[in-house]
Order: C-alpha cells, then sequence, then structure tokens
DNA sequence: GCCGATTTGTCCGTATGTATC
DNA sequence: CGATACATACGGACAAATCGG
C-alpha cells in the first residue's frame, strides 16, 4: 500500500538479505552506490538502511560500511514478535489456527477495571474470552477489552473470525502502536478448565494496550500462552548517552 | 557523549513528556515551531519525534499534529527493557543488586554449544555461572558465554562487579545490539539449588546473543529469572504494507 | 605517521505531496 | 477554498571514522 520510495528500496534490500544474495557477514554496497542503484537521494537509502538496522538486519559501521547480520529465526514453537492478530501470527508460524469464543459481554468499566486496563471508569466495553487452537490444541486464552465507542458492531461471529480484519478491514481503524508487557504467571482455574497443562502451573502472559492513529486506546487483552508453545523474539540496540 | 543536536532535543522532549510539561494526550508545538524553538531545522527535530515515536512516547498524526501518549510504568517488579547490564537494570528498578559467581571456567564450544549459542566448534570460550539477588533475594540465574578472544583477561572478580563496564570501560568494546528470545521453561536443579521457587515450577528465561559495532558475536547469555520478579516491557508499531 | 580516498553520521534549506481543519 | 500540519524526497555541505599507500 505504501508507495513510498524508501519503503520499496526497503524491501529489495531486505529480500536481498534473506535470500543471501547479500552474503551473511558481507558488507552491503555503500550508500552512495545503492542511491544511484535505485535513482534516488542518499537519505532515501539511508531511510531505508534504518529500517533494517532497527529490525537487527543490518549493521552500520563508522567509516566502513554496512554488515549483512541478519539470521534466519527457528520456527519450532509459536513465535510472537510485531504487532499481529492470532490469524497472522498462525499463518506465519504455518501453523492451522482456530478459535472459539468462549465469553462475549458488554460492561462499563470500574474503577479495578481503570486500573488494570487503562480505559477510564464508566467507559463502556465488549469483554470477550477466546481459546485458541493451533493445529487442534488449545493452547492460548484470551481476555479482550475492547471500546465499544470505536470497535462498534462487534459480534462472536467476528470474534470468532479476526477481529483485526474487521477494524481495519470494515470500520476503517488504523491500528498504530502497542504497549505490551510480557510476565509469567499461575494458572487459574479457566485457564486449567480449557487447556490441557500437563506438568506446567505457570502461564506467558501478554498484556497489551493498543492504540489507533489518533492516540486513542481501543483494547486490553491479556493472552495467556501454554509456555511449550510459547517464544517472544526481539532485537535491541544500546542506548549510548 | 553525543554531542548530536537531535539528541539533545530528543532528551529536551522527552524530559518535558515525562514531568508533564506537555500533559499526556495533549498535542505538542508543531515540528516549524519546534524547529525555531531550538534553532535547526524542520529535518533535526523530526529525527528526534522519531526516536520518541518508536520508544511509544508519541504518536505522530498526518495533518493534525504529535500527540504525548506516554504513561508512566509502574515499576513494582524487575523490569527488563533494552539493553542493559543487571547493575544498570537494579539502579533503574530501584533495587539493591548483588552478584554471586557460581562458577568460572573456560571451554572450547563442540557442535552442542555451537546450535544452542552461534559460537562455531572450536571457539574458545569463557563460561560462567552467576546468582543475582536484589535486596539480598536470590532471584535470577544467569548463564554467560563469552568470546575469549574479544573479552579478553576477564576474572570471577569482574564478573562480580559489572563485566559489561569492563567491556565498554577498559577494553573499549562498543556492544551494538542483542537478539533476544524470551520463554518459559521448567525449573533446573540448578535453579532450586539456589533460588527459592516458592511454589513455581516454572522460570522465565531471557537467551541473547550480543554483538559489537563490528557484528561479532561475543556473548550468549541465558538468563533465568523467577517469575515473580520479572516483567518484559515492549513497544510495538503496527507493519502496514 | 601522514595523507587522501572512501564511507557513514549529522545537519541544512527547499520543494512537493497529502491529510486535517 | 486556504491555512496548517505532517510525510516524502532531493541535493548539498561538512564532520568523523576507516583504510590503503
Amino acid at each position: 500500500m505504501p508507495k513510498a520510495k524508501y519503503n520499496y528500496i526497503y524491501r529489495d534490500l531486505k529480500e536481498k538479505i534473506e535470500t543471501e544474495y547479500y552474503a551473511y557477514q558481507e558488507l552491503l554496497p555503500s550508500e552512495h552506490s545503492l542511491a544511484s542503484e535505485y535513482g534516488c537521494s542518499r537519505n532515501t537509502v539511508r531511510r531505508a538502511l534504518a529500517e533494517l538496522t532497527a529490525e537487527g538486519c543490518v549493521q552500520p559501521m563508522h567509516g566502513k560500511g554496512v554488515r549483512n547480520i541478519f539470521q534466519p529465526v527457528e520456527q519450532t514453537s509459536f513465535t510472537v514478535g510485531g504487532i499481529e492478530s492470532f490469524k497472522e501470527s498462525a499463518r506465519r508460524n504455518k501453523q492451522n489456527a482456530f478459535t472459539r469464543v468462549l465469553l462475549f459481554t458488554e460492561l462499563s468499566a470500574d474503577e479495578t477495571i481503570e486500573k488494570r486496563t487503562g480505559f477510564k471508569a464508566g467507559t463502556e466495553l465488549y469483554y470477550l474470552q477466546r481459546l485458541r487452537s493451533l493445529n487442534g490444541k488449545p493452547l492460548i486464552l484470551d481476555h479482550n477489552y475492547f471500546l465499544k465507542n470505536l470497535v462498534k458492531g462487534l459480534t462472536p461471529e467476528i470474534a470468532s473470525h479476526s477481529i483485526y480484519d474487521y477494524l481495519e478491514g470494515e470500520l476503517g481503524i488504523t491500528i498504530a502502536t502497542s504497549k505490551r508487557t510480557l510476565t509469567v504467571e499461575h494458572v487459574t482455574q479457566i485457564d486449567e478448565k480449557y487447556i490441557d497443562m500437563k506438568d506446567y502451573n505457570c502461564m506467558a502472559v501478554i498484556t497489551s494496550q493498543t492504540f489507533d492513529d489518533n492516540g486513542v486506546q481501543f483494547e486490553f487483552t491479556q493472552s495467556r500462552h501454554r509456555p511449550d508453545y510459547f517464544r517472544f523474539q526481539d532485537v535491541a540496540t544500546r542506548r549510548r548517552g
């Protein structure tokens, strides 16, 4: 969708990196030569490189060049990364996804909910519980709160497919950022009721607040994963100064 | 240390956001007016804003303005974020840190280690086990592998203080990026020997490969945290296209 | 050690496009 | 419609780091 030139260059470079057209640990062509290759300014090349740097695909070295440090990740379990719907994650992890809606209600936020979710008391919300299965095995239990004001006309039917498709496709909501916290918590009775926990007494828990492009929080979700099918990946860069 | 102008602007804006000089959900001054305020070009302001955006502090809105969406995080447990030494994390979390070196050896990587750590078989490594305590309670168990070639002259004495201080201060190594994977695993005998696990039978596990500014991996670490004192935070942005 | 060529890092001024109000 | 705001892109300038001769 974005017709931006830097975005095209970003995708092109990324493909050449992933397919090892540029070998691992090798230097990419200089910014100057990339600029003439793509017929653009050096700034535009630099912008594409900045994205690749943020993803940990390349490493720019002052005075030397830009090194390819991309390594493919193993995809054994269910890997979580950026903002994705369950469907998208499942497709990326090449797994068969199924969602069962356990609970679909509406409620008004009180002070307890405000403190936990970030929604002001009195706010009208949808509250859902959904059980996610991969290849037939129930492994993830989601508790979702959606802002009724913004996420209009939500139904159990939609919730059993993809709410994100509905938000972005039907309602024209632009999902912008998501603040996530990852913790490990004791299993609950609800967890044990729906998920075969084997001998684990803990769950990997992702809680997230998600905002649209107006800075309005429209979602709070707690996503509880069985440990052996959970993997979260991240590339961090060291902050100097 | 970075005397870059955009870095100064970034820090100045961040402080004004954190201290609510700019209120939550309010718009910042326009890029144009910030540029004249700081006596710089609009590009330089935009660069500072881009960093704040990546951190989830602000949200730029096309045609409208830039909204402050910073919310302070609760710091009850031990929160992990960017690349930090244990000491730095402890200071940020306002906790008293103590490190005990359980094991300090040298070894040569075999194929099992290569597969797990990313160090080629035959590579000479330091292998350490360290127990981390917060406010007197042992809570974290680290398994560290360091490249002997690069991390010269490591001693148990240094390992009991801060290896990162040693790397950056004494050896002049620049820490660049770290690829991290977060999983939840069963407790091991070693975990139970040193850490009071209460009734948890799982640990929050961060495994990380860390690279210097030449793209050379010099560290592989597995950091095992007791669940109730573990918290990982993250801001993700939705990728379009 | 010095010098010059190359490469990335920072910054500027300007122009144009697009969305909002 | 015009004014304002952010988004993209260009070309140029100089600084800082690296490397080879």
